[in-house]
DNA sequence: TTGTATGCGTTATCAC
DNA sequence: GTGATAACGCATACAA
């Protein structure tokens, strides 16, 4: 059907070989064979095979991006609501995805995702490995022991894990730099008795690592802290949270820290509803930065995770690997930064300009 | 470095006709046989090289994924703001791609993803083809002779096209049936005078057909209608709109639409810094329903779209045309939905669960 | 400067 | 049942 490399040489009178040489800019090439070939291309409509490519050069020409799939169905309390689809966006992830794309594309590589139900991927994951030249695995998409698997066998880079587990690189944000930051701004600055917290899942190494910083930072700071539970980083679960919570406590603690914007979206919604003025009666505040934490009334007071220089730097880290270049950085780890708006109680500011790659 | 289907054919004592066999769970395999090699496979951790497989099996086992770039920077205005990288999450192919890489994977295929500067985008499309077995071309990524050419090589859906070109499958929505039903309420329910538009990019037919759907209504329904101007589907090119839209008239029409989510958003925020109220005094509504758009206040008005559904349609018709089932459909259109929250001028209802998909 | 021949890791078609 | 072996489409070392 698609012409190959051996169309292409009939037509233009050459040998495989030439056309290979011409197709990829090779010199030591007469300009006039050059062009006779590039003719042929042009007429057939020629594009190279990248799977037999690969095959031949031992390089896919791709990396993939493995997730953890956390879309599910989920049945809602007892008032009888029917079944929901969850259909949250997962800003996070798509920002990672945005951020490696363009740096696969950039170095003229392709992108391969694939998302698996946590723990589960095993198979999904080396089935992944076949197709590409190394991995980035989101969060905990797969087990540690799959994870040393993988990074036996070609470069494989662990977004969002605690420290390296075998010869894989883990890039990760500081959790507590930030959150530190952000408590300690609660506390002394407007002087927030209690800080509740809206916690993320527990497979997730950041969810604790921003966790364990808001106990030991409140402790510090004099504050008392309350956990209001555990939720999935949807919005929903964070309705569902403070909703319960309502119902069995009756009052929320004077500040709710929710340990991703998405969760924090849904919780202020549940306190309109329910007439709790944000800040005034319950200071909130999220984790991400999202796009629409700016946008919320009242704006979300948040951390910002560079998410999108995360995904690019570790397409850039396994490309490093592969061409062997680089130190053999086992850890990196980026910064963080607070975003003052209005929903930790701070007067609502003048709309800036805000710098955000 | 991986171990291959001669290290396991080696290990296992047999020949690598009979470790594919075991692989593939082909039959007529002596059981103790097949047993003997799946040890090695197990104990080599063996993972078939799908490069290889491809080239063999004649499939590579991916579907590609087409989209627009719609990231760029952009200079703000004379306000002396800085440059902004724009870090729109663009929800909607986000949501595309979800639906899409739940089929391939159900279907036991790979995703492919890749993003393109439109219109200039053939070199990349044609790489792509050389990866998969089809592609899902989104909006328009590439020009009608480029998405000729490819329909003419593999099999190929265009999403959100307005009529076939070639050989491909076009795959969108109704953009009329519920925009028709849109502006009849807010012109006859809610009896609004004038309709301002903000509209999407020239380049996407969707775009133009749901702004001369409102125009047509209108005029139906005996509404003014007003273009404020065109936008690039991100928040920020919806404030951008409306201010200069009311530093040079002052005034808004009594209802604005937008013509997606996003924009809407941007405009909701700047209309509340302008001290406008929604819907009181200028009533707004959107297109697609996003995931942020029931939690704005007010919460948004708008049309939901099946943006996963049409991921997941996209490939499925992909696959169909690979096997070869399946009554040639040229062109499939889906319907979208009113959805009617408090922006538009209604009530604040009480917050219904909504299956989404 | 160009052509020939081999290998990449599978699958599949033959024989045995 | 199982084992040689020929594709698959390309890159490349080696010849010419």
């Amino acid at each position: 059907m698609a012409p190959t490399i051996y169309d292409v040489a009939r037509r233009a009178g050459v040998s495989i070989a030439t056309v290979s040489r011409a197709v990829n800019n090779h010199d030591g090439l007469r300009p006039q064979t050059r062009a006779r070939v590039l003719a042929a291309v042009e007429e057939l409509g020629y594009t190279p095979d990248a799977t037999a490519r690969g095959l031949s050069s031992g390089s896919r020409g791709t990396v993939g991006l493995l997730f953890i799939n956390r879309a599910r169905e989920a049945l809602l309390d007892a008032n009888d609501r029917a079944w929901e689809t969850e259909h949250e966006a997962l800003l996070f992830d798509h920002d990672v995805t945005r951020g490696a794309l363009r740096c696969a594309q950039l170095e003229g590589y392709a992108l391969l995702i694939a998302s698996v139900d946590s723990m589960s991927s095993s198979p999904a994951a080396k089935e992944m490995l076949g197709r590409v030249d190394g991995i980035v695995v989101v969060d905990r998409a797969v087990s540690a022991e799959t994870l040393a698997w993988l990074s036996r066998r070609k470069p494989v880079v662990a977004l969002a894990w605690e420290r390296p587990i075998a010869d894989e690189t883990v890039l990760r944000i500081d959790n507590r730099d930030s959150m530190t930051e952000l408590v300690m701004h609660l506390v002394r600055l407007h002087r927030y008795p209690q800080l509740g917290i809206i916690g993320g899942p527990l497979t997730s190494s950041d969810a604790i690592d921003r966790l364990a910083c808001v106990h030991e930072v409140a402790r510090l700071g004099g504050a008392e802290v309350v956990e209001l539970g555990h939720g999935d980083y949807s919005a929903a679960s964070g309705s569902r949270l403070v909703e319960s919570w309502l119902v069995a406590n009756g009052a929320l603690p004077r500040a709710v820290m929710c340990m991703n914007d998405q969760m924090a979206t849904g919780v202020l919604a549940t306190l309109e509803q329910n007439s709790i003025a944000v800040p005034e009666q319950c200071a909130l505040t999220g984790f991400d930065d999202i796009l629409v934490s700016r946008y919320l009334r009242p704006a979300l007071t948040t951390i910002r995770q560079p998410a999108e220089e995360l995904g690019s730097l570790a397409v850039m880290t396994i490309l490093e690997a592969l061409h062997e270049q680089g130190g053999t950085a086992r850890e990196i780890v980026l910064r963080t930064e607070v975003v003052i708006r209005a929903s930790c109680g701070c007067a609502p500011q003048q709309q800036q300009p805000q710098r955000v790659l």
